[in-house]
RNA sequence: GGCGAUGUAGCUCAGCUGGUUAGAGCGAAGGAUUCAUAAACCUUAGGUCGGCGGUUCGAGUCCGCCCAUCGCCA
């Protein structure tokens, strides 16, 4: 028996002082379409998602409340797994960096980078803003005439000693990497902007503080705690069990390293030098793709606090409850900001796009198509009798939109690949309005024409809902059921499922109305 | 302030190495039709391709400057 290629792929992990939002919505839900569809496709996945617990900011804020910052971190992950619910994401693991298993491992990676020499002692001296409790860069001092922006009070000659990665030694094999793998960092234009910020040249960077405790100590000297992005990403390889001493006994090695680490843009130079870097210096091989969104803003403004305009938790279950996850999903997947710029939420658009595709695509096709098999042949799909439309190529195009979407799905074009999938139906559409089976069926001696067209139809539509399944996994699940198929899309079998067939023909088959046409929402 | 990107029909965007009447989807208007969720279909919409200048026989497509927006850095 041979191994199936695996597939690893994860959302960054979120830090527990902020609430959920749609920014953590949008990045697992785009993660775990990919992984349904590379599930589908036969791959052996391992979908990794969690939560950054340690830092100054919690630490902070359970003062405030006067309780542990465990108990903070304990209740506000508690509220991102119950996202996870909520919205049916299939993730394979869920890992907390307070978790005893990602802090000796986090210590063992850093004595191996100690050991190696990537990890030194250094001494730091600069501008501190003793109200704040923290640096400010030398230009920034000199701006404010080297008095707290804050507080007005001057600011301190102060230095501390940290250990430092050192980044700055991996300059030309980073470049060499960048160079050799075109792919790394997507889309292009993040590249581009990582490419010039390397140009510039490295610095060593600083992977531990001594102003706050909460944190993962640093080995054999524990006034120092392990700063954010040490502790943050190494959770990539610590869920996999890469450090342990125990050898393989999870049996994750086998995922490692991850095809792709999908990550919000305000994380990329974490993501797409320093990660690779401290990989390099740990000798472990490197992630194939890092692939950074852009973020959602909210009717044509910048979600913050102070406008209040977030979409949070209670606002995304308010759509999902008018319009259902699945609507959800493709709303996030097909207007998202998959690419370099920002994508607008709007309640106006998100009906426009539930209403044009799904309702009026997607859902009609379906139900034009069950309808007339029910209207015509009792609910049983006939054989194909082979006729021949001139033009018209059905299993052609179910092949056409398979490769595209394959190709599309291979490089997290996600948009792409909905698009190759409902083109599809598009051109089902199209078919019915040409061939006319509704005209055929009046016509007694027409009986193998319309049994050939309403058999080809019924096999594109359930072509198509194989390459929508890993989208809307629940609404084609009934279109499943309403075809009389059943098949578990989670675990292979894809390119058999998308094959043209007869299997069809002979099923029953009822009529469905997928998505309800909703009325438009009065505000806006 | 440094580096970079973008600016094309009401909206969202395509337009590769410059070449006849600048495209798509959505929206809007009109028409025709019924298998279907008042859906699908047909036709239409006349946008100085941000502004100015330049290179060229010829420029959204190249160059310069300017304006606007955005991103990364400081």
């Amino acid at each position: 028996m041979t191994a199936r290629p695996t597939a690893y792929i994860t959302t960054p992990i979120y830090y527990v002082n902020d609430r959920p939002h749609i920014g953590h919505a949008y990045t697992t839900t785009l993660c775990d379409v990919w992984a349904r569809a590379m599930r589908f496709a036969g791959r052996d996945v391992f979908f990794l998602t969690g939560t950054d617990e340690h830092g100054v900011k919690v630490e902070k804020s359970a003062r405030e409340r006067g309780i542990d910052p465990q108990a903070l971190a304990d209740e506000n992950a508690a509220e991102f797994e119950r996202v996870l619910e909520v919205f049916g994401l299939t993730n394979d693991d869920f890992i907390r960096t307070t978790q005893s298993r990602h802090v000796r491992q986090v210590q063992a990676f850093v004595k191996r980078l100690l050991e190696m020499d990537a990890v030194y002692l250094g001494e730091f001296e600069g501008w501190y803003d003793e109200g704040q409790e923290e640096y400010v860069t030398e230009n920034r001092a000199r701006e404010t005439d080297y008095t707290s922006p804050i507080s007005g009070r001057p600011l301190v000659k102060a230095t501390e000693k940290n250990y430092y990665f050192r980044l700055s030694a991996f300059q030309e094999r980073l470049e060499a990497f960048f160079e050799a793998n075109p792919g790394f960092v997507r889309p292009e234009a993040r590249r581009n902007e990582v490419l010039g910020r390397l140009r510039d040249g490295l610095q060593d960077v600083p992977i531990t503080r001594t102003n706050f405790s909460w944190g993962i100590p640093f080995p054999d000297d524990e006034q120092h705690v392990i700063y954010v992005w040490i502790d943050a990403l190494l959770n990539y390889a610590t869920a996999l069990g890469m450090a342990e001493d125990d050898g393989d006994a999870g049996g994750r090695h086998r995922y490692w390293p991850a095809d792709l680490h999908v990550i919000g843009k305000e994380i990329l130079w974490f993501h797409a030098v320093i990660w690779p870097a401290v990989l390099m210096a740990l000798d472990l091989p490197l992630p194939t793709c890092v692939y950074a969104h852009s973020f959602w803003i909210s009717e044509g403004q910048k979600m913050s606090k102070s406008l209040g305009n977030f979409i949070d938790l209670p606002t995304i279950e308010r759509y999902m409850d008018t319009y259902g996850l699945d609507a959800w999903r493709w709303y996030m997947v097909v207007q998202g900001p998959l690419g370099a710029t920002d994508a607008d939420f709007q309640a106006a658009g998100f009906h426009e796009t539930y209403t044009t595709d799904l309702v009026n695509t997607v859902g009609n096709c379906a139900s034009r198509t069950t309808a007339m098999i029910g209207k015509y042949f009792d609910g049983v799909v006939p054989a194909d009798a082979g006729t021949v439309f001139e033009g018209w190529d059905l299993p052609g195009a179910a092949a056409t939109a398979f490769e595209r979407w394959t190709a599309a799905m291979a490089t997290f074009a996600l948009d792409d690949a909905c698009e190759a999938a409902i083109g599809l139906l598009r051109t089902v559409d199209a078919f019915i309005n040409a061939t006319e089976p509704f005209k055929v069926a009046k016509d007694e001696s027409r009986r193998d024409e319309l049994a050939s067209i309403l058999a080809r139809c019924a096999e594109a539509v359930r072509i198509a809902s194989m390459l929508l399944s890993p989208i809307l996994p629940a609404k084609m699940a009934e279109l499943r059921a309403a075809l009389s198929i059943d098949l578990d899309v989670a675990n292979g079998g894809l390119a058999e499922q998308a094959a043209w067939s007869d299997r069809l023909a002979g099923s029953t088959v009822t009529k469905v109305a997928l998505f309800p046409r909703i009325e438009a929402p009065q505000d806006a």
